[in-house]
DNA sequence: TCTGACTAACTAGTGACACTATATAGTCAT
DNA sequence: ATGACTATATAGTGTCACTAGTTAGTCAGA
């Protein structure tokens, strides 16, 4: 289901903004949101990718840690979206319609040759 | 009309496929394309940003390039789409519009509490 | 004339961050 | 005990955007 591996260029664009969507489903821990973006479409999401980004996340304030003991196996680092992450991701997800309809709008426009070539310094 | 400034790594994510696409529409030059780009709503884009691009593209064979005196001004250097950028910019846009509508999928989806935390280390 | 504004291409230095690879540590089945 | 899976984390490397310039041509105004 989820094979197909996306440009880590675009995955670096959208991974954040994805995985703070899936924190406000409700608290979960870094392997897991893996798991569920993976499942999702996304393709695998390296633990040297997704574990400096929730670090980061941490200290800009977006997120809260507890660990829990897991189900069998390791202790879990459990992520739960702050308020202020709570507005990042609204404000996120806004920006994010807005640049993508920008893109979608350029790559849709008609083909006019030599739209930008008059520049005015054709001053004649 | 292109006063907003996107985030940096959604720029780079997309800013290539953007560039092609403004090639796609016949020859024209590094600071002709940032003019254009501009008026579409992409903010400012430097040249330190864009004529390395550029020059990686011209590598990848993505591009051609051809010296044309300006129209009162420094020389120009014009860029084509070779057959092989047509395929690139075809390719990558079929692409684009996969990962954002699985982007979108993803923001849009309803919002289950606890979606990924059974995830069959629960044995009993 | 020389000063600044605009056009046009390009580069050095720095920093952010993904990638590869690896480490650590717990549980469980063979 | 050996390997497979779960789970978090870090070191080293490379790519690329950003800041801040340089070079060079044209043109208008002081």
């Amino acid at each position: 289901m989820g094979a197909k591996q996306w440009s880590s260029d675009w995955m670096r664009a959208a991974l954040g903004l994805c995985v703070l969507r899936t924190l406000a489903a409700g608290p979960t821990y870094g392997y897991a949101i893996a798991a569920e973006l993976e499942e999702r479409g996304f393709g695998t999401i390296k633990g040297g990718t997704l574990y400096p980004l929730l670090t980061r996340y941490d200290a800009a304030g977006w997120i809260s840690v507890e660990w829990r003991v897991g189900a069998g196996g390791p202790e879990r680092k459990y992520l739960s979206l702050t308020n202020t992450g709570l507005d990042e991701l609204a404000t996120q997800t806004a920006n994010w319609r807005d640049f993508t309809d920008t893109v979608l709008a350029h790559l849709d426009s008609t083909l006019t040759s030599g739209t930008a070539l008059t520049m005015g310094t054709d001053k004649s």
